[in-house]
Parts: C-alpha cells; sequence; structure tokens
DNA sequence: GTCAGGTAGTTGAAAGTTCAACTTCAAGTG
DNA sequence: CACTTGAAGTTGAACTTTCAACTACCTGAC
C-alpha cells in the first residue's frame, strides 16, 4: 500500500477490467430494473428474500441475513423494515438470544419470491450465462471465488480489529 | 419474459453465479473504502475523474460523462456539484451548443487523481488481476464484454423508445 | 420568422444507504 | 451477585441516488 512505483494493468488488463466494471453496471442495473418493472422489489430486496427462502423454516436473524447478502447490519433493518410495511416478512423476536430478532418470510412473501425467480433466473441466463461457454463461466465463478477468499474477512491494514 | 418454465441454473452455474454477485460486492465496497479512506473520494466519483483526465483537454460534456460512466444525468449533475464544491473540477459553458455544460478537471483534480489512482491500480491488481491467470482474466473479459454487447442500448421490450 | 418537438442539463423531493450514537441483553470475571 | 465488556439491533440524521418536473436551447418544417 506504501509502494512508489504504481503496478499499472496492460493493456490487456485494463480492457477486461473496464469491460467487467461496465458489464457489472449494465447486469446489476438491468436485473434490477426487471424485478422492480415486473414485481415491484429490488435486486437486493430479493435477495434477502432468496437467503430467508432458503432456510428451512423461512426464517433468519438479521445478523446473520446481513451478512449472507453482505450489508450491514442498519441496511438490513432498514429493508426488513419496508419488507415488513408491505406484508412480505415478519419480525419476531428470538427465544433463545433476548437481544435477537428474526425476519421470517410470509406466506405471501414466498408467493411473491417464487413469481420474482421466474424473472430474476431468466435474466441471468439471458443476460449473463447463457453469452459464455460453460468452461468460460466456470471460469468467471473460479476468479470470482477467489477474491471472495482474499477479500473476506480482510480488512484494510490499519484497522486490525 | 412470458415461459412458464423457469429455465433453473444448474448447480455449477449457481455457485458461479453466487461467487459472481460476492466477489463483486466485496471488491467494489473495498476498492471504494480504499479510495475513501486514503483520498476523501468514492469510487463513481473516481470512475469520473478517470474519464476527464483521458479527454485532451480534461474536459467532458456532462451527457457524455454520464453516457461513459453509466449514471444518469441527474446522478452527474449531483456528483459534477459536489466535485466542483471541493475544487477537484469547474463547469463551464459549452461554446458550440448553448444548452451544453463541460466539466473541466482542474489541476489540484488531476493531482489527487494521480494520487488516487496509484491506491486503486493497487487494488484492482492485489483483490483481483493478480488473483488469476492471464488466460482466466481474459476469459472474464470476454464474458463481461458479451454481456455489455447484450445489454448496451437494449432496453426492456415494453418501452420501445 | 415561428412553431413543434426534441435534446441538455438542473432542480428538489422521495427513496435508499451509511454513519455514529444509543438501548438492550449476554457472557465472562471477580 | 455486581460489573465490565461486547454483541444484536435500532434510530435518526447526513449523504447519495433516483425520479419527475422543469428551463433553456437547438433543429427542422412550414
Amino acid at each position: 500500500m506504501s509502494d512508489t512505483e504504481t503496478p499499472w494493468l496492460s493493456a490487456d488488463e485494463q480492457h477486461s477490467w473496464r469491460a467487467f466494471v461496465l458489464g457489472n453496471t449494465l447486469l446489476v442495473n438491468r436485473l434490477d430494473e426487471e424485478l422492480r418493472r415486473a414485481h415491484g422489489i429490488s435486486l437486493p430486496e430479493y435477495e434477502i428474500l432468496v437467503r430467508l427462502s432458503e432456510t428451512p423454516d423461512r426464517v433468519m436473524r438479521m445478523a446473520q441475513l446481513a451478512d449472507a447478502v453482505c450489508h450491514s447490519r442498519s441496511r438490513v433493518t432498514h429493508t426488513i423494515g419496508r419488507l415488513e410495511k408491505s406484508g412480505i416478512v415478519r419480525r419476531e423476536t428470538c427465544l433463545e438470544d433476548g437481544r435477537g430478532v428474526q425476519a421470517r418470510l410470509t406466506t405471501e412473501g414466498m408467493a411473491l419470491l417464487e413469481r420474482a425467480a421466474h424473472t430474476h433466473v431468466l435474466g441471468v441466463r439471458t443476460h449473463l450465462v447463457d453469452l459464455a461457454t460453460v468452461e468460460e463461466f466456470a471460469t468467471v465463478g473460479k476468479v470470482m471465488n477467489a477474491v471472495t477468499d482474499a477479500l473476506i474477512g480482510a480488512y484494510p491494514e490499519a484497522e486490525i480489529r
């Protein structure tokens, strides 16, 4: 972080990096727009609903949810607040831990998610997966997995925590 | 978009897709944080400065800038407003087009950008490029280029425009 | 010339996100 | 048990982004 020389990207690397940034922006915008248009929920909201739907009882602790989707706790509090107001999710106090709060996917929420999933999966296929070969997409997954491994739990140097 | 069957991802595809989403979130958060911490600018702001710096006179029209970084015009207006207040950018009226406004990178802005670029490039290398082989990263670029090509200028069906 | 329609950009309010302060409860220590 | 420390969540304000309405100007048709 304190080198004096800047390790510039090669021309090829830079092209790939720019394609990555741009493609990503377009992709996320598009998936978000499709969900909003068809079902009235945003992509971040959708991701929360997916996590909830994958647990046995469709219930999760707030912090668990925050970690899973990689949002701040505060953000999850606000988001769940909105989803609760729409009847998609219900807040429950946690029995084992007096401080804890659980978010539970309601029946209506589950129904919404099932409809939204169709739109979402179709979008992911059309705008990404089907544009690459199986091998190419596997490579993308491998690289992004490496990114995750390198970054997860790795905080900037200054702050030890 | 109106099929009744949902074309679910295979297990492998889903793993790659999730790695993509998560890795991406972590990567963007990290690059943004590094820039804020070291130079007080956000990643979207940095991207705007880069575009400006790449033109001969470090000047660009607002709409040009918006298209380049894929932000709404309104967003660019607000962002440039903030950057202008910090002395990083200057707004100028456009001679050829009375409606037009140009953003010009100031000397201080350019100096800031040069410092920030070091941080940014190092981050992109450390957290992405250097984690993959040259071939792997080229594949990522290729796939994301395909995404861009498929999405650019392609608006959702309902709205023809 | 003038009028219609479109493009460039801004504006302010609404929506969403971040940030720091705060409350409540849990767990470990003496 | 009392006390300290820390974790779980929430809160409201500040900040960023989006959205819809608006001003100003350009262009082409008549």
